[in-house]
RNA sequence: GCGCCUGUAGCUCAGUCGGAUAGAGCAACCGCCUUCUAAGCGGUAGGCCGCAGGUUCGAUUCCUGCCAGGCGCACCA
């Protein structure tokens, strides 16, 4: 083995390669890219890795693709971990790596643990994560779950990606559904006939009760006075609800942003002028405006209502402010499609307070879920009245299927939740079928252990594993870095989960064919122990790509 | 009317800067456990990548138009 670098072998080749193009520049007469990323080609023929880059600099270059294929050729030839570099179609490059050079992946994996897999290309960013962020008038729905268990894994993502992250929960705490939350609970526990447009949940009879028994003074007093004190009661009670439900869940927050917080010690007043001394602000009619259409918005938005009242963009314009004045550099919402409409005025508002809406603000949208059961539609939630709930969709399969299932699409495809496959242990629900994957590679190496073979970073022997399904394995531990620099680069936590499926199946497939294991009275040689010791790097990745998911890898199924 | 998202195998869906024969699981059919977890593996079959143009050596991918579905377009929150 070369020297211990932190450099996979990828990196190293495609590295070398645009050394090789930058060297022929003069030739090339055009400019050559800062970074190229090698494939791994779906035909085995096309060797470990290949590149189109010849492709790419046929046209700016003037040169025929295949002369350029030959310049890098020609350059790679020397290296001792390549086996073979041929040219193929118009101008592909592919490479064969020598029997062994693949190795360094497994020392890696088995001396970064835990921390294989992260990377830095976020150091140093200050990341705001906002999720959920529900009212506190009820339980948590279908809607919020699915950002529950995505906003939660791209906060691990982003973490692995080096990034400082906070994530936090808005609570939206202020303003007249406050005021009905209060007076329906107060209708239910006087037994009256709730507000029209009130809340009428089966939850709000529970809640009120509560309300009573945690204060049962409050029946004593009446009016708004009441309305109020159930208000504020069943606030506190509510959001608790919903803490535990996520503590249950395995999402946790950092911060819960009280919406009505917005407004103590002058802070609204403060973010006003800031955004007046950038030139944004306008009156009319009596009330205050910030013109997000010089940004683009569709139409300038009503901080203060003419009445003197808050409209709801004066909150989010005020939260806005205080992010950026707390350091975070970047300002992730995740919101619900029917909040689509908010990616415009979000953007716009950044920019009228001078900020870049392309770094400062992400918008990413959650598309719809919808749960079957049965072959039908669920729409009835005993508690909640309408949706169903997060906490019901745990009883039913269980936090790691809801968990794994809910991360494993990208949010802005609607996606269909089927709780009868997801209680079904076969290939068809895939969290069972990572999950079993782990438990397998454990059980294989307690036997390992058992019998005395010898595995670890002393026993890698990376010469021995040249069987095609090894040599697929390594090949696939390889890619997890990269797949979760480009899943916190886009936002996209579902690559880690596919990426984790493709391992698992490649896993499978390797111990299908490649005894791990001395048969019988066979002697341990090497090979075993260096099957055991891929083994125990596949644990490893299979169980860092869970942890970013917030899904548990279990040893034993 | 304007805007965002979606349209890929019978079903549920992958497919980041355009690349080689478009993938996975399920469902269908055929195989594999007297030794490491069969919650597994192998094989067969299954496709106008919504439609029509355009850019390109090359388009499921980028651009334009159209069709279909979902969701929005308040001095509501």
């Amino acid at each position: 083995m070369s020297a211990q670098s932190n450099l996979s072998i990828q990196d190293e080749i495609s590295a070398a390669i645009l050394e090789v193009l930058t060297a022929a520049k003069s030739k090339l007469n055009c400019e050559i890219p800062t970074s190229l990323t090698l494939d791994r080609p779906k035909n085995r023929d096309h060797g470990d890795y290949a590149t189109s880059i010849a492709l790419a600099l046929a046209k700016p270059s003037g040169l025929a693709p295949r002369v350029i294929a030959e310049i890098i050729v020609a350059g790679l030839k020397a290296r001792a971990d390549i086996a073979a570099v041929d040219i193929a179609g118009a101008g592909f490059v592919n490479i064969t790596l020598a029997k062994g050079s693949q190795g360094g992946v497994i020392s890696n994996i088995l001396a970064s643990g835990k921390k294989f897999g992260h990377g830095n290309k976020l150091t140093g960013v200050a990341v705001n994560l906002e999720f959920i962020s529900a009212n506190p008038t009820g339980p948590l729905h279908l809607g919020h779950t699915r950002w529950a268990a995505v906003g939660d894994a791209l906060g691990r993502v982003l973490a692995a990606a080096g990034a400082k992250v906070t994530r936090e929960f808005y609570i939206n705490d202020r303003g007249v559904q406050m005021d009905k939350f209060g007076a329906s609970l107060q209708a239910a526990a006087l037994g009256e006939a709730r507000p029209e447009d009130g809340y009428h949940g089966a939850y709000i009879d529970d809640l009120a009760k509560e309300v009573v028994a945690a204060n049962p003074q409050i029946l004593k007093v009446s009016g708004e006075e009441q309305t109020f004190a159930f208000r504020d009661l069943g606030y506190k009670l509510q959001l608790t609800q919903q803490q535990s439900v996520l503590d249950k869940f395995g999402t946790h927050f950092d911060v819960w942003f009280s919406e009505k917080s917005l407004y103590d010690n002058d802070f609204f007043v403060h973010c006003q002028e800031v955004l007046k001394s950038k030139g944004h602000v306008f009156q009319l009619d009596g009330a205050t405006w910030l013109r997000t259409t010089d940004f683009g918005d569709d139409k300038d938005r009503v901080m203060v209502k003419s009445d003197g009242s808050m409209a709801y963009f004066a909150s989010d314009s005020a939260y806005y402010i205080s992010k950026r004045e707390r350091g975070f550099d970047i300002c992730i919402y995740m919101l619900g499609a029917d909040h689509h409409g908010y990616t415009g005025r979000l953007k716009a508002l950044a920019a009228c307070n001078g900020d870049d809406p392309e770094y400062n603000v992400d918008v990413l949208i959650g598309q719809m879920v919808k749960i079957m059961e049965g072959g039908e539609e669920v729409k009835l939630s005993k508690r909640a009245g309408t949706i169903i709930t997060l906490e019901e969709l745990v009883e039913k399969v269980g936090v790691d299927a809801a968990r794994y299932t809910l991360i494993r699409y990208p949010v802005d495809t609607p996606m269909v939740m089927d709780v009868d496959i997801l209680r079904s242990r076969t290939n068809e629900n895939p969290v069972y079928y990572v999950q079993y994957a782990h438990a397998r590679v454990c059980a294989v190496l307690r036997n390992a252990s058992d019998i005395g073979i010898k595995y670890g970073a002393d026993s890698i022997y990376p010469e021995l594993l040249v069987h095609e399904r090894e040599r697929e394995l390594i090949g696939a531990l390889g890619e997890f870095p990269r797949v979760v620099a480009g899943a916190a680069e886009l936002r996209e936590p579902h690559r880690i989960a596919r990426y984790v499926e493709e391992l698992a199946g490649v896993y499978h497939r390797f111990y299908a064919d490649c005894r791990v294991l001395p048969l019988g009275d066979e002697t341990p040689s090497e090979l075993h122990s260096a099957r055991a010791t891929l083994c125990s790097a596949t644990a490893q990745v299979i169980a860092n790509g869970l942890e970013l998911l917030g899904v548990s890898a279990p040893e034993k199924m």
